[in-house]
DNA sequence: TGTCAATATGCAAATAGTTGCATAAAAAAA
DNA sequence: TTTTTTTATGCAACTATTTGCATATTGACA
């Protein structure tokens, strides 16, 4: 259950709603980790059901009510107990890699989306630098949780980068492949 | 559906049973997407009932009748279809910076599962590195399909060789963190 | 001779994730 | 003034993946 983990995490650094988490997984944690706001939606209620969660009611007029959720001590040891538990690493799972293995039915095809990913992968590069150079500019004068918060941003970026690298090998390879 | 077309490339490539399947999907085209037996059987009877693949049943005395799948003319055609179809690249979904990030609860914790990736990242990459020393010595020479299948283990290699650096260079950091 | 690993197949249940739909008001843009 | 976007929530259905169980033979090891 690494979502509620996950969602742990996120509110441990600052509560927040459903909606909140949702634009946060949008940013900085959908760099590693991703959930729709049905999921979390769901995940949320489970959580605070279980007493990982509390939530405080902020009635608004005319709107839903805010339900803003906070990690109880429970919740926290339950993170802090996940943190300790060995976790097999992320494996590589990548429809680009099938149809390249399938690639001598269409080169042209497969070239084509090797083009198409590098730009997203270019994108997604020029994304995170930007974000480094703003939000953490100077990552030693941050607070100490948001410093391993960078670290988490220096993964997106070197991953990024190998995938960018990579598919200019890749597009090499094809040319001389013909 | 892309364990579909996963099966279908693998197929493509050469007929085979959903145990001879489960083989390769643990060696070669594990590196890039995993698929347990389970899923395996049944993808490919949904595949088979589907017209995309036809089968040939081979009894054998005492063990179950070996059943040999082959791609059919719609299969192919499917195939073809789906590699001219955009699709999203993969995202980073890792347990390991859900920990980073939450980081500052427990930096021993992750210093030290930080460690236990780094080895199992580098063991992968001794992996891949000897199949390529082994099976695509001269890339060369390979058949043109074989041509584009060490390309996907190329991807391999680079991806490890990533986290390999990005695990290194995330340890440094934690040491100078304290 | 008994046990264990490998070969070879598959069902069922649980968990996780995606997609489609639905509501409803405020604020901003056309 | 009408439309679109943003804020804010959630259910239901579907697809995908994982985990646990189940069967049955061959060949190797102890």
């Amino acid at each position: 259950m690494a979502l509620a983990h996950a969602l742990l995490a996120a509110l441990h650094q600052e509560p927040g709603t459903g909606y909140e988490l949702t634009r946060r997984f949008e940013l900085s944690m959908g760099n590693f980790w991703q959930a729709s706001h049905q999921q979390i939606y769901r995940e949320l209620g489970r959580m605070a059901q279980q007493g990982w969660l509390e939530l405080q009611l902020q009635p608004q007029q005319g709107k839903p009510t805010r339900k803003v959720y906070s990690v109880t001590t429970e919740g926290l040891a339950a993170l802090r107990d996940w943190l300790q538990q060995p976790q097999p690493p992320a494996v590589l799972r990548d429809d680009l890699l099938v149809k390249l293995y399938a690639g001598a039915e269409n080169p042209a095809a497969v070239q084509a989306e090797l083009l198409r990913h590098r730009a997203l992968h270019a994108d997604k590069l020029a994304t995170y630098q930007a974000l480094a150079a703003g939000c953490f500019a100077c990552p030693q004068d941050l607070p100490r949780a948001e410093q391993f918060i960078y670290l988490t941003l220096r993964a997106g970026l070197s991953y990024e980068r190998q995938w960018l690298a990579w598919c200019d090998e890749t597009l090499s390879a094809l040319q001389e492949l013909g």
